[in-house]
DNA sequence: AAGTGGTCTAGACCACCGC
DNA sequence: CGGTGGTCTAGACCACTTC
């Protein structure tokens, strides 16, 4: 009741506690208290300490075992499930210090590759912005990012702050995206944007992502350098059904 | 009522129920009956309708706007998250026939790297799978597979059948993974065996599979040929706090 | 048999959306 | 403002693990 503050949700509330316990004195494997127990702990009802639990088990922090108990995770499989991130998210937490180079940025009509991920007709307009990536001051990525003309005209385009948060702000909150990673050889104009010899092997990864109604807000193209980048993810089984 | 039968939990019945809805009678976007009208068509509790559409939501074939309604998501992005899947499995849900060559089946030391993801220590026994993939009878793929050797003996791995199982048989069921997808130059013995040129580029993902405690069970180390197979998944933003 | 997580009920109030 | 999903309660029984 005293100190809190930022979290709103009995649930936030019980599953930060749950993870100050592990941090401070469970170790992997070790068991979390029963779901009765943490309800009296707490203070709240059998469904509020499962939905703590729920986020938790989500992130691969614990692992719940039927009619045994709920457990601490290994700590090399504490990665998330896969998060949807910018580039810059995703260097900072990977420890670089992201920066960019803005090589173009036009209104261009969509050839049919985009039109078909966007949902737009042929010929439609759209945002092209090309930008080559650094981290810690070194070519990482080639980035080319198609937007619908509606969503962000290019007049409107501020390169020197982040292209997702100039989306929120204009009310398009990327929700989830699609990927499709390939490996590619580099020809010779990407190979020199990125500093490594022609022919290299690098990760190509296209995302169409989408707001919550599944409405198409960017489709992008990133050759990320093979030797410096590699993507990393969890995943569990089943997730469908059966 | 009347098909019902594999199902034991209600909320699968529910979810099977509207899955049924979305296919019969609903297109994307289109919102779904509320949750309390879901209620009283399938005659449960709101909990429990609340299961069923949580569920759905997790495979994307729903949406939820809070405050307005639940809606039928597009189609262009129902596929799901990650899975986490066995060669064979990955190969017939893209519609190819797989195959195997066993290349080699080995007691080896650990060495480091392999000793580290496997949670040994260096110089334990592990048995070594190496195998060249194929789909449609063409090469695909060039796997290395390390399991400790508590797991699987060399003597008791069966070519004819497949590894998931055998392990799963020998109460080893696999949970969850952590990979990690890099871009990599074939060289000539990896091209030989894939049967594309030199310094041809592609995919190769590492994996450290375990079992829903934690244990390591599998760490394989997998080169897809770049021209024929690409990597797909969904993501969502979010997944942890904040 | 005792204890655990998994499912389920029948309510309640809150936060948000759209009219 | 009414309707929607989001959170929450205080119970209950079931399925599973462990002893």
């Amino acid at each position: 009741m005293s100190t809190a503050s930022k979290t709103r949700h009995k649930y936030e509330i019980v599953a930060a506690g749950i993870r100050a316990t592990i941090a401070d004195s469970l170790g992997p494997n070790d068991a979390l208290p029963s779901e009765r127990e943490l309800m009296e702990i707490y203070n709240v009802s059998r469904m509020t300490v499962r939905a703590a639990i729920a986020r938790l088990a989500d992130e691969g922090l614990v692992y719940n075992v039927h009619g045994s108990g709920t457990y601490v995770g290994s700590p090399d499989l504490f990665a998330k499930a896969p998060k949807l991130t910018s580039f810059t998210e995703d260097m900072v937490s990977r420890g670089y210090a992201p920066s960019s180079r803005v090589l173009e940025v036009s209104r261009v009509a969509a050839v049919a590759a985009v039109a078909t991920r966007l949902g737009l007709t042929p010929g439609e307009e759209c945002t092209k912005i090309r930008r080559l990536r650094l981290a810690d001051g070194n070519p990482m990525a080639l980035e080319t990012v198609y937007l619908p003309g509606g969503v962000l005209p290019m007049e409107e385009f501020d390169a020197k702050s982040s292209l997702y948060g100039q989306l929120t702000d204009r009310g398009y909150e990327i929700h989830r995206a699609e990927q499709e990673i390939h490996a590619v050889t580099l020809d010779e104009e990407s190979s020199g944007l990125l500093a490594v010899p022609l022919g290299s092997a690098a990760l190509e990864i296209d995302r169409v992502a989408a707001d919550r109604r599944g409405h198409p807000v960017e489709y992008a193209r990133t050759i990320y350098r093979g030797d410096r980048y590699s993507f990393q993810m969890a995943v569990s089984r089943e997730s469908g059904d059966k």
